[in-house]
DNA sequence: GGGTAATGTCAAGTATCCTTGTCAAAAAGA
DNA sequence: TCTTTTTGACAAGGATACTTGACATTACCC
């Protein structure tokens, strides 16, 4: 599942550092998350849609 | 996190076994969240959404 | 009442998400 | 160039999601 958040990042010219602490979890949560290596759980989707003021769906794409 | 699938299930008078089998879950996941045990993962989040044609806002609340 | 479907729940195992700690490389700034 | 910041990555461990298999209870139908 792709997502959006490094686009949404620098739009906002945060680090990756400055996210992790607004989402409150680790940098390297965030790092993983915008290199693929996982999706997030639906609680954290939810803050960072949340965060962002976006719907789910318009931050991570459903398509394998 | 508080989700309505026992609602949209009932809409449509699916079993907890024919909900499982349309996600390609075990019909245990599906009592699982309907009992509230744990969350969805985000993938199957989306494969909840895209089966009862709804964003994933207005299937899972996001209030602990 | 007896039979069947549906639901709730448990246990044990696997897979995925997220953590802390650490290190190296790349990027940015002086 | 030197220094700092940022990013990418790995390991090991804890927490959560999902599995199969089983069993008990409840609801429905005859």
């Amino acid at each position: 599942m792709k997502n959006r958040l490094k686009v949404l990042r620098a739009e906002r010219d945060w680090s990756q550092s400055d996210l992790a602490d607004a989402l409150d979890v680790s940098r390297q949560t965030i790092n993983a998350l915008e290199t693929g290596k996982y999706d997030p759980s639906l609680p954290l989707a939810f803050k960072i849609a949340r965060l962002f003021a976006l719907p789910i769906e318009a931050i991570f794409e459903d398509t394998p």
